[in-house]
DNA sequence: ACAAAAGTGTTGGTGTTACACCCATGG
DNA sequence: CCATGGGTGTAACACCAACACTTTTGT
């Protein structure tokens, strides 16, 4: 209590906050093997017409996911998807509103990850914020701390991926081993994993229904479709690896 | 935006916040092989008198990890421990402090998860709030939402041991096998594994280091000595399941 | 000498890796 | 008929659980 503090204002004054939520919300695009993060233009301060996360401040009566839903439904039109909390940033002056000598208002930005079905998230057309997917490799410099938590959400997904069946809320109910191992490379990077041995694991595990449907894409022998079954998957969970 | 919201107040308004820090420290008396948390007895409304998980509100120009590295330095004098965000609590109606029709202030909770090493970890006597370790099995029915958040911080903390050295930031410099795999033990449920195939895993990773002196605790022959190289645990970062 | 604790070894079974190979189709 | 992608098989090896066994101490 008698501990001296570094900090410029009174240590015991309590700090008012704006709490935001940010989304970092990726999708793949199995055509051309690309994983995407949605993205879109600020149109106001601070960093009005820059790229960031897409975010909102959080609204009287409303949960924290309840906010991370919202931005969802205000920017892409999502049947299929999966959302968790990432982490929540606070540190003081990570946003420029708080000005360095004021007794103002802090904001806090808790973080939220989601992985979404590509080929159904229909963007919203805004004629302010301009959205957008970018791949992965090419995003901007952004407002905010949001590359470093762009960079966060990322590594949530390439672990999530390894032992949680995220893949199977985004994929098309029914799909190819080949659908699988390429989403899977995608976003892993390739050569994650042996494709024959990949196969193996997966089907032993039991989990894959086969349905027996054939389908033929361009040349080579039809592949079969096949079904995530999540009772069979249930004993499974917080099993590690399960995956690779 | 012209979706109706179920909640009692404008939907366009934003909530303003206090946010607090609210720490589940956790320790292993080894003596008695027992996982311990920290509470305290409530000092103020609400829930004045009954017992919660430690916190605190954040102040002006205090970061989240510093008000949660601010709680354990007014309750325990810990060198070794290690500390992470654990998740963010945030629907309205968490604290009776918003009262349901209010256009008041929101409370918020960020949680933090500890490790503390116990034969450090001295009780910062108080004369208003009792603090106190309690068993993880007898925990009372607590303030708040603070139940969910404990369960929550066991989840993580018996996943964190599995594949994380967490272990070595709460055992002593040295140590022994016995040591290590007791603390694990009383972390995980007794015969969480074998323990002589427990030593050949752990042995044959290499991060542990024989110091070659010798310790008798009693009857038996004397045990060696160890010490956690954190060198040679680098290679084995986010390899999952190292430790069982 | 005996119990207790530390540490080593053995054995059968399971899983993984890195391939080679066969199958069904389109062009 | 051959390139292409789908799917199966396998030999070598690493790993792992379970348990028996040896070593070194205190009493």
């Amino acid at each position: 209590m008698t501990k001296s503090d570094p900090s410029l204002v009174n240590s015991k004054v309590l700090a008012d906050f704006k709490v935001g939520v940010d989304n970092v919300i990726f999708s793949v695009d199995t055509k051309q093997n690309r994983l995407l993060v949605l993205l879109s233009k600020r149109k106001d301060e601070p960093f009005s017409g820059e790229w960031g996360l897409p975010g909102t401040l959080v609204r009287q009566g409303e949960s924290l996911e309840g906010a991370a839903y919202r931005i969802l439904a205000e920017k892409i039109e999502a049947k299929n998807l999966y959302l968790e909390q990432l982490y929540t940033f606070g540190g003081p002056n990570r946003d420029p509103r708080e000005s360095p000598h004021s007794f103002g208002v802090r904001y806090l930005s808790v973080s939220y990850f989601a992985l979404v079905r590509y080929e159904e998230a229909q963007l919203i057309p805004d004629q302010f914020n301009n959205t957008t997917w970018y791949i992965i490799e090419k995003v901007p410099q952004l407002a905010f701390d949001h590359n470093q938590i762009l960079e966060y959400g990322y590594r949530r997904l390439r672990n999530k991926l390894e032992y949680s069946p995220i893949a199977f809320d985004v994929l098309p109910e029914l799909f190819t081993l080949s659908d699988l191992y390429q989403f899977y490379e995608t976003i892993l990077g390739t050569n994650f994993a042996d494709y024959s041995n990949f196969r193996n694991r997966l089907l032993k595990l039991g989990f894959l229904l086969d349905t027996e449907i054939k389908v033929s894409r361009g040349a080579g022998r039809p592949a079969s479709l096949y079904r995530f079954d999540p009772v069979a998957f249930a004993p499974l969970k917080d099993k590690p690896m399960v995956f690779i």
